[in-house]
RNA sequence: GGAGAGAUGGCCGAGCUGGCUGAAGGCGCUCGCCUGCUAAGCGAGUGUGGGGUGAAAGCUCCACCGAGGGUUCGAAUCCCUCUCUCUCCGCCA
């Protein structure tokens, strides 16, 4: 969320900002509920002030028994206008803030201008595509004749998107869940965190999944919870409501978790493999940050994530999105994107964003500086390191031999327990 | 699922027969004093959000005692609904 003062002031930055993510709001009602709101603020805290001087005064005549019939009966007058006023007052502030709500970030002035995906920046290029003397095979073809996963099975037992891995794939799963969390534990000072599966709407509303984007959401039925689509949402709202001690920032957390997504809207898109699954494993970097060292924070954020694709030794491009291009909570994102062989592109493994004051401001997640009076917001901040099937997809891909079997690389061999991974026995 | 207890400031904890209580007391924290050092001690200060005014310091007003509603001239205190926490019983991984 923005602040109120800040979007009244730039309205017509707000506007350009608007289109530039091509949405639209009703910025001009905004305005006027606004204005509307705090003239009736004024009057609301004018009577309430008579108010409480009045009855102040009424408890004093009581107790020396004089008549306060005279006070009581105008105060039941002016109570009564309170109260009108403050329905009005009520309305106005709803609808100001379901039109805030709905506003996107405001984009960092280092994001490239663009409208979509195709102006994209990148970044840089780091590590060699392999160079096979054969076509190489899409990982789906790999992993079901290597009998690591079966995507038939699973749509039996639940539906299309879902993976069902065996033997070797699901430890696979493991191992990189391990591998990563131990590195951003022991190497890169993250504390490790296991958070709920199942978040409320207003975590999810903190965030900036909702009010919008309820649909790309499994919700309960029955409750008012969803499945996370990403550990960002139950990880941020940790410390949703308070005030952190300024001495522990940047404060950084990193969470394995399963993400669950309805995909609305990608019937049709990546429909074989594991690239766009209802259910995934993450492994999630959360940061609260001081807003003067947020973009720095980002650039280890990313670094960090960046670090286990090159232990991994997987080629991979660094993107930075475009206006155009940018979630609607973020101020800056980076993608990183890993060689797929068998499909000739680099597809998304890593996003690593800088939301700034946006999600804290709807968590209301501040910090004191020393010495200074009042709070002010934190930055937040995330990236994923890393989507850990996708990661599966990439190795498959990248490390495949002409007989079908694929290679581990060496950082992994000790939580593989094996160097490689061959045919496993069917069931 | 049944029965009961509770939710107050950064923390602990009074108040809850409605009226100088934004809230006692303690702890913590900040500044000052004292002390050879540490500990202790002494003094002062220390919630959040919003509005008005001011160059600023400040002054001033309004709201907030889990959330939302109600009663009342007036609610932390009374009533209702909800949420959460704890204890006991039952059930269960």
């Amino acid at each position: 969320m923005l602040e109120i003062k800040f979007v009244i002031q730039n309205l017509s930055l707000v506007q350009e900002v608007l289109s530039l993510r091509g949405e639209t709001a009703d910025l001009k009602s905004l305005a006027s509920c606004d204005a509307k709101r705090r003239d009736i603020l004024l009057e609301i805290e004018a009577l309430r002030h008579r108010r409480n001087k009045v009855s102040e005064h009424i408890a004093i005549m009581k107790k020396e028994g004089e008549d306060t019939e005279n006070f009581v009966n105008e105060m039941r007058k002016v109570s009564g206008q309170i109260k009108n006023l403050e329905k009005i007052l009520t309305e106005m502030e709803e609808k100001v803030k379901n039109i805030l709500i709905g506003l996107p970030n405001i984009p960092h002035a280092s994001v490239p201008a663009g409208k979509d995906s195709s102006e994209n920046k990148t970044i840089k290029q780091v590590g060699k595509c392999p160079d096979f003397g054969f076509e190489p095979k899409p990982h789906w073809s790999l992993g079901e004749s290597l009998g690591i996963f079966d995507f038939d099975r699973a749509s039996r037992i639940t539906g299309a998107r879902f993976p069902l891995y065996f033997g070797a794939g699901a430890r696979l799963e493991r191992a990189l869940i391990n591998f990563m969390l131990d590195i951003h534990t022991t190497e890169h000072g993250y504390k490790e965190t296991l958070p709920p599966f199942i978040v409320n709407r207003q975590s999810m509303t903190n965030t900036g999944q909702l009010p919008k984007f309820e649909e790309d959401l499994f919700k309960l039925e029955g409750w008012d919870y969803f499945l996370i689509p990403t550990a960002e949402v139950p990880v941020t709202n940790i410390h949703q409501g308070e005030i952190l001690n300024e001495d522990l920032l940047p404060i950084m957390y990193v969470a394995y978790t399963p993400c669950f997504r309805s995909e609305a809207g990608s019937y049709g898109k990546d429909t074989r493999g594991l690239i766009r699954q209802h259910q995934f494993n993450k492994v999630e970097l959360v940061k609260f940050a001081r807003p003067e060292t947020s973009y720095d924070e980002l650039e280890k954020l990313l670094n960090d994530a960046e670090t286990i694709l090159k232990r991994l030794e997987l080629p991979y491009q660094v993107i930075s999105l475009c206006t155009g291009d940018l979630g609607f909570s973020a101020a800056k994102t980076y993608d990183i994107e890993v060689w797929m062989p068998a499909q000739d592109v680099y597809r998304e493994i890593s996003s690593c964003s800088n939301f700034e004051s946006f999600q804290a401001r709807r968590a209301n997640i501040r910090f004191r500086r020393k010495g200074k009076k009042g709070t002010e917001l934190v930055h937040t901040l995330n990236g994923s390191g890393l989507a850990v099937g996708r990661t599966v997809a990439a190795m498959l891909e990248n490390f495949q031999q002409p007989d079908g079997s694929v290679i581990i690389p060496e950082a992994l061999q000790p939580y593989m327990k094996t160097s490689s991974i061959q045919k496993e026995k069917k069931t």
